[in-house]
DNA sequence: AAAAAAT
């Protein structure tokens, strides 16, 4: 399924000729002219030519440069979701045919379908018709927070817009996962967001329609201010790996085709200067990572000025302790706008409460919002523990390997993703893995950024059918066909097990992780045999030992029921009381209670359980 | 203690 899209972005690049009908908005003229002569907002790029009635443009204090929002967010009340015409109802007015590409353009757009913009294609086999949405019933979901919007449970029941509904066909979207169910109303009615999430059930899709359709509506979008290189993107999304950052780019682009809405990567390892010129012909999303984004910031190449959406994916990473400072810097001390004002969603499938806590501080009056685990906490992963032996662990590895090249699907060796836990140990075992006849490679962040990309796109091509990686490719890397992960090293954190095995079992599909587990271990014992329990699996009985002697939990917090990382911590009384908390306080204007207010749907009232705890 | 992330 997805793992075409690259391919055949990469492929259709260069026969991408005459399909387009946008080759002429802007001079076309003069291919040196300056790119840069007139700025031109994102909704109203792509007219046509003239009868397309002008897009809504609601009242923003426009005119002075600088922070030129109101008070409040751009585009009236932030509660009045009624205007974005969520449910049923208003099908707000007229944005309707936009066709063709930039209005800067003297490039062509590249057709990230690569399917010659027809549409109605015949179904690629191996697209993403494969969703097995039985797989999603009855999965569990939690909101909170004041007024929440009720999901919705078909594409067409939103206002997105035309173009960005042709780009969900192509993308063979049929109807919205659950977390898209719920998120995308929550987002569209200007909300604040906390979404707890399995990778693979639709998320990067949950945050990015949203922010391209309010990028289409323009509502609010100014001039920015003329700087000299400087570009002002409307939209910033955050993610902690590169390879996740190149994906969340690929997969925006497909959703952007065509609207007029740009989006640009930036991360580190790589050239700068290719992504300076990708910047200066306009971005309007920009995914990065932060380390390169700081550098971009502090070059002024980029200002945070006009962001109106910030998407941290991957949330709870983004807050830990490797990278909260930087994530801080760039959201607090840098020009964008405070929350509040901006739209912050934060994305993961784990979301422990001291981060959650933590994260309230880039949030204004969410939505938290929980839906269980598609995967790693159903039974479409396996998941099996084996106690192997440190010197064991390379022989018992090969014996998993011989006994699934005899298995091996479709004439092709099904894919397996070792984790291990230090780079060291990655390369060494892939040497190991080849001198023995396994076909293998590695990714792990003391590579080269072009052998990291290399050894993934082998990987997912079938070409290396075994990728040793360490943590960095433990996170929402979108990779089909991944039958097995085995983790070599157990991580020590059951947070990074969870994201480790969401590598297999996605979109519905089964998978099998198998975990080797020894001495070195047993501080996850107890953390490991609750999720197993959770998820249904089977607990062999001395891992429930080691379980029960092992001092609490080791130091891992998830202690206490509800789990599925997805529990708002405001409702967690030990997070509450105690004084000047995040609760008590009383008018903190960043938090908003949950409970706070009568007529709240879809959550519990306080004090009460929810469903599956 | 390790991994990731800017040069």
């Amino acid at each position: 399924m997805r793992s075409s899209w690259a391919d055949l972005a990469a492929n259709s690049a260069a026969e991408n000729a005459a399909s387009g009908s946008f080759a002429n908005n802007g001079g076309a003229g003069t291919a040196s002219a300056p790119t840069r002569a007139a700025y031109v907002p994102p909704h109203l790029r792509n007219r046509p030519t003239s009868s397309d009635p002008p897009a809504p443009v609601n009242s923003v204090p426009s005119g002075n440069d600088g922070a030129g929002y109101g008070g409040s967010r751009w585009g009236g009340p932030k509660y009045d979701y009624n205007r974005s015409g969520y449910g049923g109802g208003g099908r707000g007015g007229g944005w309707g045919s936009r066709s063709g590409g930039w209005d800067r353009g003297r490039e062509r757009e590249v057709n990230p379908f690569g399917d010659n913009d027809d549409t109605e294609q015949a179904p690629n086999e191996q697209d993403n018709t494969g969703i097995n949405f039985d797989a999603y019933e009855d999965i569990p979901v939690e909101t909170s927070g004041d007024n929440v919007p009720p999901p919705v449970n078909t594409f067409a029941e939103i206002d997105l817009g035309e173009a960005l509904n042709q780009n969900i066909r192509r993308c063979k979207y049929v109807k919205p996962t659950p977390v898209q169910r719920h998120a995308i109303p929550i987002s569209l009615a200007g909300r604040d967001l906390m979404a707890c999430a399995q990778t693979g059930s639709g998320k990067t899709a949950a945050f990015c329609f949203p922010i391209i359709s309010g990028i289409m509506k323009g509502e609010g979008a100014q001039r920015p201010p003329r700087g000299a290189r400087t570009v002002y993107p409307f939209a910033l999304i955050l993610s902690p790996t590169r390879e996740l950052s190149i994906q969340i780019h690929e997969e925006a682009r497909k959703f952007s085709y065509q609207t007029g809405v740009r989006v640009v990567v930036a991360y580190g390892g790589a050239p700068i200067n290719q992504q300076l010129r990708d910047l200066e012909r306009g971005v309007d999303i920009l995914v990065a990572t932060p380390g390169r984004l700081v550098d971009l910031l502090e070059r002024a190449r980029v200002s945070l000025q006009m962001i109106r959406y910030l998407a941290l994916d991957e949330a709870d990473r983004m807050l830990d302790m490797g990278f909260e400072p930087q994530i801080r810097k760039i959201v607090e001390q840098m020009d964008m706008p405070p929350q509040g004002v901006r739209q912050t969603m934060l994305f993961s499938a784990t979301f422990p409460k001291e981060i959650q806590r933590l994260a309230s501080d880039f949030l204004s009056h969410y939505v938290f919002l929980a839906v269980g685990r598609v995967g790693s906490s159903t039974d479409l992963i396996v998941q099996r523990v084996e106690f192997v032996l440190e010197s064991d662990k390379r022989s018992h590895l090969m014996d998993l390997l011989h006994a699934q090249r005899a298995n091996g699907a479709q004439g092709k060796q099904a894919l397996t993703l070792v984790f291990v836990e230090t780079k060291k140990g990655a390369d060494s075992l892939e040497n190991w893995l080849y001198m023995n006849g396994f076909p293998a490679t590695t990714i792990h962040g003391d590579r080269t950024q072009q052998e990291r990309e290399q050894a993934l796109r082998s990987f997912k091509s079938g070409n290396t059918p075994i990728l040793v990686a360490t943590d960095v490719a433990a996170r929402g890397l979108d990779i089909p066909h991944v039958a097995h992960v085995v983790n070599f090293d157990i991580p020590n954190d059951i947070d990074d097990y969870v994201h480790r095995i969401g590598r297999t079992g996605r979109a519905g599909k089964t998978g099998l992780a198998t975990a080797f587990f020894n001495e070195n271990n047993v501080s996850l014992a107890k953390a490991l045999a609750d999720l197993m329990q959770e998820s249904n699996q089977e607990v062999p009985a001395w891992l429930s030992r080691y379980a029960a002697r092992s001092s609490y939990g080791g130091r891992n917090r998830r202690s206490g029921g509800g789990r599925f990382g997805g529990r708002d911590f405001r409702r967690d009384s030990s997070f509450n009381r105690g004084g000047s908390d995040y609760y008590g306080g009383g008018g903190g204007s960043s938090t908003g209670g949950y409970g706070a207010s009568g007529g709240y749907s879809g959550g519990y009232g306080p004090g009460v359980t929810s469903a599956w705890d």
